[in-house]
DNA sequence: ATTTTACTAAACCGATTGGTAAAATTATAC
DNA sequence: GTATAATTTTACCAATCGGTTTAGTAAAAT
């Protein structure tokens, strides 16, 4: 089954070396600043070689952002209802440690950065990320809402409203200020405070879900 | 008083135009793509100017992100204590016309792009852009809370909070998706969201200041 | 054993890059 | 009106860019 002969394996392996060299190269020198030879020579891989599997760089940069995108958000995996406190806080952090890893972070810079130039990678990246994420925890947010916990009229808007009070401030400083990045206690402390917040507005018992989610902090 | 000589005249002139020409072709070409020819170009003046005028590339894009940042902030006004709800809803209004102004955004989209390379940029926008504006909204809601009108603890965080509730949600779409920009009616929905979720998390009436904040919409 | 595939290093292409030396232009001083 | 000093431009540099060609080689398929 597993069997591949030789050249497909080879082949296979130069690919993923160039796809990773190249990721790299774009993250760290942009679009623009970033040379084939360049890439070439990380991935220990003569130019022409780059050519022949993917044509020219444009058609590179878009193979890098589709696998790069996939590879990092595939892992990540959605609420699945239970107890909703609990749900809401280990869903912030398992969030929070994709988004603000260094090459999660580098990868959003570089898009934000070719967004004008290469408008199609940035929809793309929006509708299979950003997108697709919101509908996950806003699938989770109607489901809560059912059994009576949350209370709110625009799922889309509580779970925009939900990213951005867990997330907003330390991704946007982390994008400005690469380094250092914000450390865990950092982000415990936005990520402890969005949810509080995103309880006493949302909640159908603030009260016991906030000593819910005091306990749990405490617990950490 | 005003009389300058002809030759500082000009000379003034010549500055202003490259700054502008500048401006633009790095906020639309990225640090590496924009080629000095092209600055020159645009600014209609010759190449060697430019560099008797700022010295090297790097040196004109310091001098750009410096310029740039300055014009775009400081136009903008921090709320002034009066009626609460109404103070908010007009700050709010302000931030997310200037924030989500083409000219803002491809500057933010520029420093986010460059801020591995240029760690500095990154970290004198944050401390003179962002930062500024977080301790206007921290002193407002610092005076509003001893009037006895907000309930918080940490008054960054409730700052960094109303931020996030207004234009994370807009202006993270933005950055990835340069066209179209969201029109007047959608930033409208988050805004009203965004000031009606600060209010329910943050205010000492609740009910009250939900009035207002309909009343002042509906009037809208 | 031989042919084919996949690859490499190297040289090369025209265009463009950041940057400069020297000539030409301009405004000022006499 | 001419000499002089400041300012700008023309013309150019070496280096590098994305991309291709060439010549030659190691290994897999036949």
């Amino acid at each position: 089954m597993n069997s591949l002969s030789p050249r497909a394996k080879n082949k296979q392996e130069k690919e993923h070396r160039i796809l990773k060299a190249a990721l790299w190269v774009f993250c760290n020198q942009g679009y623009s600043g970033a040379s084939m030879d360049a890439i070439a020579a990380r991935a220990e891989v003569s130019k022409p070689t780059i050519y022949q599997y993917f044509g020219t760089k444009e058609q590179l940069f878009g193979a890098i952002m589709l696998s790069g995108r996939d590879r990092m958000l595939d892992a990540f995996s959605h609420p699945a209802p239970g107890e909703m406190v609990r749900d809401l806080y280990s869903f912030a952090w398992d969030y929070a440690d994709t988004v603000m890893s260094p090459e999660f972070l580098s990868l959003a810079r570089l898009i934000i950065a070719e967004a004008q130039r290469f408008p199609e990678i940035g929809r793309a990246y929006q509708a299979s990320g950003p997108d697709r994420l919101l509908r996950g925890i806003m699938d989770y947010l109607i489901t809560q809402r059912a059994a009576g916990h949350l209370v709110f009229d625009d799922a889309e808007l509580a779970a925009q409203d939900l990213w951005a009070l867990i997330l907003s401030a330390p991704r946007n400083q982390a994008l400005h200020i690469p380094d250092p990045l914000p450390n865990r206690a950092d982000i415990a402390r936005y990520l402890h405070n969005g949810l509080g917040v995103f309880l006493r507005a949302y909640s159908a018992h603030p009260s016991n879900d906030l000593a819910s989610l005091a306990t749990i902090i405490a617990a950490a």
